[in-house]
DNA sequence: TTTTATTATCGTATTTTTACGATAAATAAT
DNA sequence: ATTATTTATCGTAAAAATACGATAATAAAA
């Protein structure tokens, strides 16, 4: 979608649409997993979980940080990937806000 | 992505990913928040409320539908749409579950 | 300094998504 | 019966996502 489609819907729509993009791919799922899991930090070891290549695991993770979700930080040669826990709560607390503003119908 | 690549995932990844995707765009969320802001279900002006082509929107209704967000009931030369309580607390739960694990790192 | 290890980026092919106009299909209204 | 209304689908063009190998970049290790 073209950059200026982007006016076309208000901010929340917009953040939380590109929130589910980030999450919409069921490497980055389970990358997300994977860092849940280990409860911390994780150096190095995410390729070796993904049945993808390298670079691909690389892709998927700009992805995860584009967003905001995932920050890297670099330590020597390795980098570190962690879970920014505003921006996780800010997720969290879109996605329930969308969700629990449905109560039924009909 | 190939579908057999989906193998290479668990199920709870590529379910959650697949809603995720199905909500990865401003129009389905516009789509979704005016659904709800109706409380009920809608037939017909779906439409007038996006700023995209019939046929456009027509096919953000087929993706809502094809993951179980939406169900539509044609009624005479109109078709309603509802939300499905049932996926959407699907939804609602993966999400919550997949926000909750994280309780914070390092 | 040279080699090794790790991650990012480039180039590229393939697939998928997005968007729209045109048209079909179905029903209601006249 | 004809016309109008509404929605789905088709065809298609353009853009974006996905995947991978090759290569660059960086820092550690030898």
């Amino acid at each position: 979608m073209a950059v200026a489609k982007k006016n076309l819907f208000t901010e929340e729509e917009n953040r939380i649409a590109d929130l589910a993009k980030a999450i919409a791919h069921p490497a980055r799922v389970s990358i997300l997993l994977y860092l849940i899991k280990k409860n911390s930090c994780v150096c190095g070891d995410i390729v070796d979980e993904l049945p993808l290549s390298q670079s691909t695991v690389s892709q998927h993770l700009k992805e995860l940080k584009r967003v905001g979700i995932l920050q890297g930080e670099i330590e020597g040669t390795k980098t570190c990937y962690c879970i920014n826990p505003e921006v996780w709560m800010e997720m969290g607390g879109l996605f329930k806000g969308l969700t629990e503003k449905f109560t039924g119908c009909c």
